[in-house]
DNA sequence: ACAAAAGTGTTGATCCTACACCCATGG
DNA sequence: CCATGGGTGTAGGATCAACACTTTTGT
């Protein structure tokens, strides 16, 4: 990393977004010489967006592209940053001692959050300043650097708003998926608990979902329809805007 | 203002609304030297919150404090600051040479909107880069500098959501106001027109105004009473969420 | 008396919630 | 054949949209 170049003061936060066995989880990086971790974030090269620079965090983490990312809010407290987490870093050549006064600064962050399919993160790619990269799910997020655990909270929240919005099923699912398998994303997300039969119908009624005529075998139960979304009724109602009324 | 002890690349602006004869309204400043406009704005003290500059600018050019004040989005394109409508005040003196070095870096700019009643604002205080400072109603906004249009809509779309979670007439008009005059500001954030009757009964529901008693005279037609914000409902009404389902 | 805008209620349509039984699959 | 979880419909209540006449005030 090239430290001259870029923007002073500011940096990205990505919270990664994921969805694996009922429950939701978020990429996160443990810091070397350190039992903390942090979220995947970076700084912005002076050429390009933030929202490019955003991008570009993600697709570093996980090889990939034309990912659903949202800027949430700018973490601006005077006293949210500092070097706790990088002297030790120095200390062990793991960065130079000449980044110190980068990191010295004064950073705002501003916080990002993705949606990603989880099976589609095969192999996350860590940092040079940390020594593993994993999903964890919300519930027992360790201990984290600086004020990541606000942001993460703060991502929560958005994430349940834009449910409103936005039928997130779409960014956070595989391609084929069943309708108990959306409800659980939903119930997840909303921590709350859903009737099954007004929920079909609900999301039935936005006209988004394609039943694919097959099901998914190998549980000892009925087997479920495996649903995909129908692209073009997807986007033409993103674009006009929905009113899911969850929430 | 003294350059040093500034954190670099970030900037703030303020939409800042008012609400007067049946139009949004947003305070605008006229640049020195220049026929272009821009919305107050200003940078972050090394020493001192996003949050508290953001108020601080608010206070500096309205004198108000304790505002419902809320940062919106971040503006971070490569190249939407530029030094345009610096140089023609560093020619005339008004902005030192010296201050020329800070203009030209590049910016990213945090967007808060700000909701005040209008009345309360007798005497607006230009900076000391602009020649005056007025209330323009949004359909007949002047040309701005940068991308000073760009954030004026992102903030009004922002308002028009907020709508849905929060009743902005407790911020945006006087103490005593008539349900013709709340309604007439929903319709303008809104965009649309609303039933006399239904809007009337749909705000009641809340649970949030009371009927002062009083009425305000003075229009060859029926005087139409005057209500207030019942503090103690609304409090607990916005701690617990709203779900006043516009949009 | 007239013009202008405020106040007021009902009805039908739609949407939401609550709820229980049968069916397909794997073991 | 049994356990598990998926699929399905209906009725009552709440909410929403549409709609017109009467009242009050100033001129």
């Amino acid at each position: 990393m090239l430290l001259h170049n870029l923007l002073p003061g500011l940096s990205i936060d990505c919270v990664i977004f994921g969805f694996h066995q009922n429950e939701l989880r978020v990429l996160l990086l443990k810091m070397k010489q350190s039992e903390r971790w942090s979220l995947p974030g970076g700084f912005i090269r002076l050429d390009r967006d933030v929202d490019e620079e955003a991008a570009h965090i993600l697709h570093t983490r996980t090889g990939l592209d034309n990912i659903f990312l949202k800027q949430f809010h700018l973490f601006g407290k005077q006293n949210r940053s500092n070097t706790s987490h990088i002297e030790p870093l120095i200390e062990q050549n793991v960065l130079p001692a000449s980044s110190f006064q980068w990191f010295d600064q004064r950073f705002a962050t501003i916080g990002y959050y993705a949606l990603v399919e989880y099976a589609s993160v095969t192999q996350p790619i860590a940092d040079t300043t940390s020594d593993c990269i994993a999903w964890c799910p919300l519930p027992d997020i360790p201990s984290l650097i600086l004020d990541h655990h606000q942001i993460i909270e703060h991502a929560r929240v958005a994430l349940k708003e834009e449910l409103n919005f936005r039928p997130v099923g779409r960014n956070l699912l595989p391609d084929e998926f069943t309708m108990p398998e959306l409800q659980s994303l939903y119930e997840t997300i909303l921590e709350t608990s859903l009737d099954r039969r007004n929920f079909r119908r609900k999301i039935l009624s936005l006209g988004i979902l394609k039943d694919t005529g097959k099901k998914r075998l190998g549980a000892a139960n009925k087997a479920p329809s495996l649903y995909t979304f129908d692209e073009v009724k997807y986007a033409e109602a993103v674009e006009k805007g929905f009113k899911s009324g969850f929430l």
